[in-house]
DNA sequence: TTTGCAAATGATAATCATTCTCATTAAATT
DNA sequence: AATTTAATGAGAATGATTATCATTTGCAAA
């Protein structure tokens, strides 16, 4: 993956429902990776977590659990949706997706990627761009060191006006 | 403030109810300061948004909308809760003051303050340092010019073992 | 200062995401 | 295959947030 001056890897470009233009980390995801995520969580594999693990990779990210409901629903008419709320609940306590909350919106569920990223989001449009920046990231671990911790996670969300808007308005 | 060698500024340590060590930056607000937040939100200065306001700075920061309007009808009785909700929103549209939502609970409001700060929070006993760091901050700059955005704010949050758990356990 | 009116307030109802309950079913281990 | 324990599904319950609406109030213009 090409990378810049600043050591920031750029995101490929992927189709997406809404009109707006997104920049999306690819990732491939196997059965196998699934069963080792619900096995790490000490849970059982089920059917219904193998559909909801695929839906939530093969859908559009940062999906609503409504949302992921009914595309699961679709791939299996009998599936509740306490049992969605509940698995991406289990899954979001090992870190297993990520879970973003904005305003009173319901929350967002996307699978943990492999390589992780950050997001810088338009507050006009709403596109999305995920990017990496290992300075960044080198500077937090300096933070905690600083004051005793030992860092596991961090959240950095970059709210801005895209270029397109910028120029539209 | 002092300063140390990354460029890390450390926040005062003031009293709080729950025996977690907990750093915060301290800052002084004036009811002129709240009348200001008031007016550039376009809306009416009344008695109850100025204790709501007061009410904010003086309690424990990262209150619930919940416990505010308790603090409030302790002041005015007949302040109704409906009118907290409402301006919190209000505030929050307006950056006035930030909120921060954690799993399923409730949302959790601060003044957004002068001097711009991120948190770490550690996940075993939920203590909360304040920090800036400028480096990170200049960092953000250039990933954003990177992708043409034009930044407006951001959310950074880091999570970890404090030193204290890290010994205790 | 008084008046007019848009905005704010307070009480309550409505909404809606999320969580819980419990009877039934299914995974995994021996 | 039997046993044990967790998972599931349907629906009810919860609880934060938002909307409604009649009444009151800030404040600017006269």
């Amino acid at each position: 993956m090409q990378k810049n001056k600043n050591g920031i890897e750029k995101g490929v470009l992927l189709p997406r429902p809404s009109s707006n233009e997104t920049q999306f980390f690819d990732e491939e995801w196997s059965d196998e990776d699934f069963k080792n995520i619900i096995r790490k969580l000490n849970l059982k594999v089920t059917p219904q977590r193998m559909i909801i693990l695929n839906c939530l990779h093969k859908n559009r990210k940062h999906i609503t659990a409504q949302e992921l409901f009914e595309k699961v629903q679709k791939l299996n008419e009998d599936i509740g949706f306490a049992t969605v709320y509940r698995f991406l609940k289990d899954l979001a306590l090992g870190h297993a997706v990520t879970e973003v909350r904005m305003g009173g919106m319901p929350a967002r569920y996307e699978l943990t990627p492999k390589k992780h990223h950050d997001h810088m989001t338009c507050t006009e449009c709403g596109r999305i761009v995920e990017f990496q920046n290992k300075s960044i990231e080198q500077h937090q671990e300096k933070v905690a060191e600083q004051f005793g911790f030992k860092l596991t996670h961090h959240v950095l969300e970059l709210y801005g006006i895209c270029p397109s808007c910028q120029t539209h308005e």
